[in-house]
Formats: structure tokens, C-alpha cells, sequence
RNA sequence: GCCCACAUAGCUCAGGCGGUAGAGCACGUUCUUGGUAAGAACGAGGUCAUCGGUUCAAAUCCGAUUGUGGGCUCCA
């Protein structure tokens, strides 16, 4: 009989204790216990492991990072698609997908006698877009992005809260360019990847640039171009990398970016991948200014990964803090006494007619309690109204550092968080 | 998918070497109207994951299934 034993040794005393309480602080900040103390999402045996469901307010900070993803691409001349979940057999068969990733699709369903794919991929959909007419030199770079929801059959002990899931939200989008437009399109790529990740509060990253493998499709040249202006681009940015020879897919090389988070681990989230197998399945072509045909490069690229993974990250590296500009309730009206709840409904009036989240606390609870839960829910900003701030029109305004602004004008509370969100600190 | 463990109230858990279960928090009602991290009393809430086996009797023992956690492998 086979027996595993696991253990770890450690050099001293002061290096276990490290350990432990890096260990404790990992599991204070794990996204599925702060997922259901704070309310965010939660997946149900009802509807089926690896799938998740997502309540007001894990929603509101998906809209928040939808807004911004669309705001964004729209900024850097990428075009919005929409597309079906589902797809024919014959589209994945030309995809190459039934050949090479049957493994993680799940089974057909049949319809009217053809059978019909969950998606797991949004390429073969965006490569459509291209396809439906002739295109010109002068047409590209195209940049097709779309929040495209896949399902992937993931083995039962893979899956993992939010971070590893069978049906998951790619910020994905395909370019589709000229051998001569590469490098800058992927200069943009990156700078957009690094300006996104540092918005969310992200500071260190790892860069995997990965080469191309022993078995592979598409020419040699290409192959050595598309690596060449991942390396060029990474230089333009300036940034370190470390290459992973051989690690590429077999499609094209890719480069990743992995975020640290504020305990120092590291996730995998942004890829960026130039494929050379779809544009020859789907005999993707554009005039070229010879008058002949030629083939465009292609090229996948998701920032966030998937909305999932990255919310899940986020949600570990705030510790389910999150600043204001994202927080699902910016401020929470704790109203001292009943008669206070009418002006308290006021004041949150006042805020949410001017774009913030706020909530009022009517519980029959004491003042104490409003602002214990208030904490535990980290809730940003606490106006706390009485007898003397409704005299003043005001609202004593306590952050959930503990620190106590004091009683200030509505207006001020107003600007103040308006000023904050707009920084998005 | 493989190895190991676990599954008791919405949550965190106790108990139960076979005779149908408890606490705290959360929830409801009432009292209380309180000035910066938990006011009080009362109440409701569980076919002890599911299916099957052993047994006079299964929440408890056994098996399977499902789910969850950790690890392996793979990925967004």
C-alpha cells in the first residue's frame, strides 16, 4: 500500500511563524470566503460546480469594469461585436477546435438535426466579422473586441472559486493586420495591457515572452516576425521579461503578463497570442496594394483574462477593500436614531442623484452596530446623521480606516468622493 | 481525471462508540431611540448532502453518487 506523506521544513523558527501568518492572511483575503461575507457572488450544487452566480453587488463592480473596458477599447479604435454561444459543428470542424480541443467542449445538443457547440472560444465568431466581405489593405488593422462568455469542460478537481471555472467572460478581442503594422499593433496591445492592470491597482508584473514549439503550423518567417515584434515591443515599452523557450502554442508565440498582488502572488490574466492556424482554416485574406491576396496576421489578446479569474484576483488583493471608485456601496447612511431616517433618505438622495452608490442603515439597530457592520462590510465612507447634522445639513463623515472627518456640508462629502472616484485611488 | 480528506440551521461549528440534534452569529417579533466596531428579551429555522445496504431501529456503521477542500496535471 502506497501512503503520500506531505510536509515542509523550514530553516528556523522566525521563517515557519513567516509562513503562518502569510498563510492567515491568504485566508482572510480568499475570494469565496469574502465572496459570500460581503455578498458578491456564489455558485449553487442547483445550477452546477464551476459556475458562478453573480449578486448586486459582486454585478455592480462588473459593470463598473465592463464600462471601463468598453470606455477603453472604443479610446484605441477597437470595434464592438456581439456574438452567439452557441455554433454549428461544421464551424468548429474548420476551426480546428473538434481536432485539438474537443477535450474541454462540452457535448452537442442537437438542433433540427444539426449539432450545435457551446462556444469555447469567440474566434471562430470574430473571424466571421472578417470574412463577410472582401477587405482591403487599406481596411486593416481591424480590432474586434467583444465580452464573449465561454464554456470550457474543466476536470472536477481543477475548478476553484472564481480563479479556475467552466463557464467564464473573456475581455477578448481580435486584431487582424499587415505584416508591417505588427509591432505597433502590439506596442498598443501592451501599453493598453499595463495601463488597464495599473488602473486596477496592479504594480509588478512578470512577462513570459513564449517561443515557438517543437510542433507547430504556419511558416518559419512568420513565426520569426511575430516573435521578433513581441521582443521589439516589449523593448519600445520597456519592460523585463523572461523568455519561455519552446512555449509557445502551436499556432503562434504569445507573451504573458502576470500581476502581482498585494501579498506577493502572482496570477496568470493578460494574454496576448498571434495565431497563424485560424487565418488559413478560414482562408482569412485582404487586397493587398500589388493587387494580390494576402493573408492577415491574427492576433488574440485578452487583458482581463476572464472576468471571473480577474475579479477573483481583485477581490484577494484588496482584501475585499475596494477603493471607492469600485466599491458596490460608496457610502452608507447610518441614521442615528429613527427620527433620523427621513433626512438620512435625503441626504442619500442627494448622492445617488449624483452618480455615487450610497445606502441608508434603517435598521432598528444602534448607531454602534450601523458602524461595526458598516466596517465589516468595508464599506468606504460612513455618514453618520443626527440631531446635529440634519440642524447643519450636514453628515459626520468617518472612513473605514476608523479615521473621522468630522461633520461636513453634503456638498463637501459630494466633492470629496466625486474627487476620489474620478482618481480612481 | 488521479490521490487524500471532508459534507450537521443562511454562516462558523459542537454533538452523536445506532434509539430522529445543539451553540454563537445571521433572520423575525417586541422593548429600547442609542453619538463612532455587537442593547435586551422572546421566537422561527435542520427528512444531519443524495441514493442504496446492514439492523427491531441509521443523522451515527458500510457502499455508491454528488458537492467541497488540499495536492498532481492542465488553463483565462
Amino acid at each position: 500500500m502506497l501512503q503520500r506523506i506531505y510536509g515542509t521544513a523550514w530553516e528556523s523558527q522566525e521563517a515557519l511563524e513567516e509562513h503562518l501568518r502569510r498563510l492567515e492572511e491568504a485566508e482572510k483575503r480568499d475570494h469565496r470566503r469574502l465572496g459570500r461575507e460581503l455578498d458578491l457572488f456564489s455558485t449553487s450544487d442547483q445550477v452546477g460546480p464551476g459556475l458562478i452566480i453573480w449578486h448586486p453587488k459582486g454585478a455592480r463592480i462588473r459593470s463598473i469594469m465592463e464600462r471601463l473596458w468598453l470606455d477603453e477599447h472604443l479610446k484605441r479604435g477597437y470595434e464592438l461585436v456581439y456574438s452567439p454561444h452557441i455554433g454549428k459543428a461544421t464551424l468548429w470542424e474548420t476551426s480546428g477546435h473538434l481536432e485539438f480541443f474537443r477535450e474541454s467542449m462540452y457535448d452537442p445538443m442537437d438542433v433540427d438535426g444539426q449539432e450545435y457547440y457551446a462556444k469555447p472560444m469567440n474566434c471562430p465568431f470574430h473571424i466571421q466579422v472578417y470574412t463577410s466581405t472582401t477587405r482591403s489593405y487599406r481596411d486593416l488593422p481591424i480590432r474586434l473586441t467583444e465580452m464573449g462568455t465561454v464554456y470550457r469542460y474543466e476536470r472536477g478537481g481543477v475548478l476553484h472559486g472564481l480563479m479556475r471555472v467552466r463557464g467564464f467572460t473573456q475581455d477578448d478581442a481580435h486584431i487582424f493586420c499587415r505584416p508591417d503594422q505588427v509591432e505597433d499593433e502590439i506596442v498598443g496591445v501592451v501599453e493598453f495591457a499595463f495601463d488597464l492592470l495599473r488602473t486596477f491597482g496592479f504594480e509588478e508584473f512578470d512577462v513570459y515572452l513564449a517561443t515557438k514549439p517543437e510542433k507547430a503550423v504556419g511558416a518559419d518567417a512568420d513565426w520569426e516576425h511575430a516573435t521578433e515584434s513581441l521582443r521589439k515591443a516589449l523593448d519600445r515599452v520597456g519592460v523585463d521579461y523572461e523568455v519561455d523557450e519552446g512555449g509557445g502554442a502551436f499556432y503562434g508565440p504569445k507573451l504573458d503578463i502576470k500581476i502581482r498582488d498585494a501579498i506577493g502572488r502572482s496570477w496568470q490574466c493578460t494574454t496576448i497570442q498571434f495565431d497563424f492556424n485560424l487565418p488559413e482554416r478560414f482562408d482569412m485574406k485582404y487586397d493587398g496594394a500589388d493587387g494580390a491576396e494576402h493573408r492577415p496576421y491574427m492576433v488574440h489578446r485578452a487583458l482581463f483574462g476572464s472576468l471571473e479569474r480577474f475579479f477573483g484576483v481583485l477581490i484577494e488583493h484588496y482584501g475585499g477593500a475596494f477603493p471607492t471608485w469600485l466599491a458596490p456601496v460608496q457610502a452608507e447612511v447610518i441614521p442615528i436614531a429613527d427620527r433620523h431616517i427621513p433626512y438620512a433618505e435625503e441626504v442619500r438622495d442627494q448622492l445617488v442623484a449624483a452618480g455615487l452608490r450610497v445606502h441608508v442603515d434603517g435598521r432598528n439597530e444602534r448607531m454602534n452596530a450601523k458602524i461595526r457592520d458598516a466596517q465589516l462590510q468595508k464599506v468606504p465612507y460612513m455618514l453618520v446623521v443626527g440631531d446635529r447634522e440634519a440642524e447643519a445639513g450636514g453628515a459626520a463623515v468617518r472612513l473605514r480606516s476608523g479615521e473621522d472627518l468630522g461633520t461636513l456640508p453634503v456638498a463637501d462629502v459630494l466633492a470629496r468622493i466625486q474627487a476620489e472616484v474620478a482618481s480612481k485611488a
